[in-house]
DNA sequence: AGCACA
């Protein structure tokens, strides 16, 4: 902070483009400031509303004759230079150009950001801000995250005058209460524009959502945060035991399937359902098993170890806050072994049941296949069987390729070939017969929203969403 | 009545 460094004399004005204005009325508006000044020239920006009166401006002409006219001129006026009727005293500015006239949070665009003050990220779903911020117009993406400024969160409209319709009428208000947790007492938004066009979501999760995009895949690590936050009698994060493991797979040289899972985790008891999906670029599976001892067992003696010699298809492996897992019955990436008995499930019943919760589980039963995934099997490559990967630490090291399952639910695999080779629309499940089942052929993760509804199948295949 | 913003 040194006084040399501003070397020019304050009251001593070199000529500018750009002129000081002062003594204005209280919140002149930059309308009054232009009728002004546009005699003189062309007004390429303004700024108003400076100092701690806030009764100062900023006026920059396109050209520095003109601001030299206005000057001279009022220099040798009789008469003042006046806004409602106060004299305004006019200099050159002794800079020469006005920066950040606007700041960028008040340059309107179809993206508001969205600071939520007085409440915990956990205290607002983002269900509750696409509520509210819905009542003006389709929210197409929202983000939330957290920072220095508190919780956030980016909402997408479709344009700027929907976006400020809503900044107009949200800005410094709050939630409704009814919305909030009890213990929240006041929850202000403060709204400004973000200079976001659109907004890069990758996946639905509980920080982030793309209404355009419902299939989007889920992130099932992040829709953990969904259920409530783990803390233990102490206070501190903690991991719970979970009846269902979380495995990260390491050094995937080889491709782990859902039979391999299988096998590999039943050996500690019965696996009830598996999942596969790709996080951060790797593989992890949940499984599910019926208890949380038998999860233990298999968490202790798995953890750490691989799938096959030579270091290929390490597991890591945590307790997931999952406890239950709704996954497709029948697909590439997920069994559900519950489902029924698979010896039935090979064969055709036609009255197999409906199942009261048949939308639990959008594939369904699959007693439509008939004879059809033989067939497709074979297409596949499939052989009837092959060398199952078992848990031998004797096993050579061998892609698991045409692995086919143990006679238990060798069954089960064919199903699930066949849905992977067959393009969507081709299945039979779309059959007539099969219109209890409406969405067996959506393939993408379910959004996380569509088993939280009575008959979310339905749900799922026209979300709420693309009602407008 | 006397020079902004972030």
């Amino acid at each position: 902070m040194s006084t040399s460094s501003q070397p020019q004399f304050r009251y001593t004005q070199t000529p500018s483009k750009v002129l000081h204005l002062r003594n204005l009325p209280w919140e002149c508006a930059e309308e009054e400031l232009v009728e002004l000044c546009k005699p003189f020239g062309k007004i390429v920006n303004t700024k108003c509303n400076v100092g701690a009166n806030r009764n100062q401006a900023f006026v920059e002409f396109a050209d520095l004759n003109q601001a030299i006219s206005m000057v001279s001129y009022y220099a040798s006026s009789s008469e003042p230079a006046q806004i409602r009727g106060k004299t305004v005293y006019i200099q050159y500015s002794n800079r020469h150009e006005i920066v950040n006239n606007k700041s960028p949070g008040d340059t309107p665009g179809n993206v508001l950001l969205v600071t939520i003050e007085g409440v915990e990220p956990n205290d607002v779903t983002i269900e509750t801000i696409h509520l509210v911020f819905s009542a003006f117009g389709f929210v197409h993406k929202i983000a939330t995250f957290e920072k220095a400024a508190g919780f956030q969160a980016l909402i997408q409209f479709t344009d700027a005058e929907t976006a400020s319709s809503a900044r107009n009428a949200l800005d410094g208000r709050s939630i409704p209460r009814y919305l909030l947790p009890d213990h929240v007492t006041s929850c202000y938004l403060r709204i400004s524009y973000s200079a976001h066009t659109d907004l890069n979501i990758k996946f639905q999760s509980h920080r982030s959502r793309d209404y355009t995009n419902p299939y989007l895949p889920v992130n099932p690590t992040a829709m953990e945060g969904l259920l409530q936050p783990v803390v233990g009698p102490d206070g501190k994060k903690q991991e719970p035991q979970s009846n269902v493991l979380l495995a990260s797979i390491e050094n995937m040289q080889y491709a782990v399937t859902v039979d391999v899972l299988h096998k590999v985790f039943s050996a500690f008891g019965t696996v009830q359902k598996i999942a596969i999906f790709e996080k951060n670029g790797g593989t992890q599976a949940l499984i599910q098993y019926p208890d949380v001892t038998t999860a233990a067992v298999a968490k202790e003696s798995l953890e750490g170890h691989c799938i096959y010699d030579g270091g290929y298809c390490k597991l890591h492996l945590s307790y997931s806050r999952h406890t239950d897992l709704n996954v497709k019955a029948y697909s590439d990436k997920s069994r559900d072994y519950t489902i029924s008995d698979p010896s039935l499930l090979a064969t055709q019943v036609p009255g197999l049941p409906a199942a009261p919760n048949a939308w639990q589980n959008p594939q369904g039963v699959p007693v439509h296949h008939g004879t059809d995934y033989s067939a497709s099997a074979a297409i596949q490559g499939q052989p009837p069987a092959g060398q199952v990967p078992a848990w031998d630490p004797n096993f050579q090291a061998r892609p698991p390729y045409g692995s086919v399952t143990g006679q238990t639910y060798q069954s089960l695999t064919a199903p699930t070939y066949v849905n992977a080779a067959r393009p969507a629309g081709s299945s039979p499940l779309s059959q007539p017969g099969a219109s209890s089942m409406p969405m067996q052929q959506q393939q993408q993760p379910q959004p996380p929203w569509a088993n939280v509804r009575q008959g979310g199948a339905a749900v799922l295949g026209r979300p709420p969403y693309y009602s407008r």
